[in-house]
DNA sequence: GCACGTTATTTGTTTTTGTGAATAACAAGA
DNA sequence: TCTTGTTATTCACAAAAACAAATAACGTGC
């Protein structure tokens, strides 16, 4: 049995107090790399596009190399991919997480007692 | 400090899923302990009084005990003040927010290494 | 009873944020 | 040239959040 209480925290990798990353926008590039298009991509994650638009834009505003390829028009009216550099990022930011949790669950006890 | 990326990850401690405290939170509570009033802490730290009060009135209802005292009416005008067991909330939050910023300080290089 | 200052509550406005729809731009292939 | 499907861009609207102001409720001291 355990008290209804828990904690949250959520990572946001920023670039000069500007939001650069964040759990919901690695979850739009992971769905970028599988789809190949932004537009699929916001519709699995049930994201407006213009929102995924710039959400993208930022990204490779603030990065120092590329996250995200774009082209239109073409083959299949164009299309998004990432960037080996990308690709990392979210790798990366995965592990973060996953250890953040961790963390989070472990010292979490600490504040959570005064609760019981 | 070369690259200008940061890492920020902000403690709120939920109770089925609704917020329940944040920094911001604390810091008003900081205030009322140290002011007696929640007009004026809500001042001091620029909140709305709405906000300030129905922070209050959200964080009372969550608790399990009683966060702030308060009375209207009486010798002031009334006031407010922390429980004891809200002035022990705020205690825990922040170490757990010092040890939790040195954590983030620390392995947040492992994420901000790719951007070098 | 009246003044005082704070809590408590309501109402309307503003600001922010997101969304949906519509359209142009684009480049390959038929 | 025409079709196609995506990126890129704009605009008006909707929803949510924050805010300001006004007002009632309250209880102590005068």
């Amino acid at each position: 049995m355990k008290h209804p209480f828990s904690i949250k925290a959520e990572l946001e990798i920023q670039k000069n107090g500007e939001c650069f990353l964040t759990l919901r926008r690695v979850e739009l590039l992971r769905k970028i790399k599988s789809t190949g298009s932004i537009l699929a991509a916001s519709k699995e994650i049930r994201m407006s596009y213009q929102q995924a638009w710039s959400f993208v834009e930022q990204m490779n505003r603030l990065s120092p190399l590329p996250v995200v390829t774009r082209k239109r028009g073409g083959i299949n009216g164009g299309g998004a991919d990432l960037t080996p550099f990308g690709a990392n990022l979210i790798d990366r930011y995965e592990k973060l997480q996953a250890l953040h949790n961790d963390y989070i669950q472990k010292t979490g006890e600490a504040m959570l007692f005064c609760f019981l």
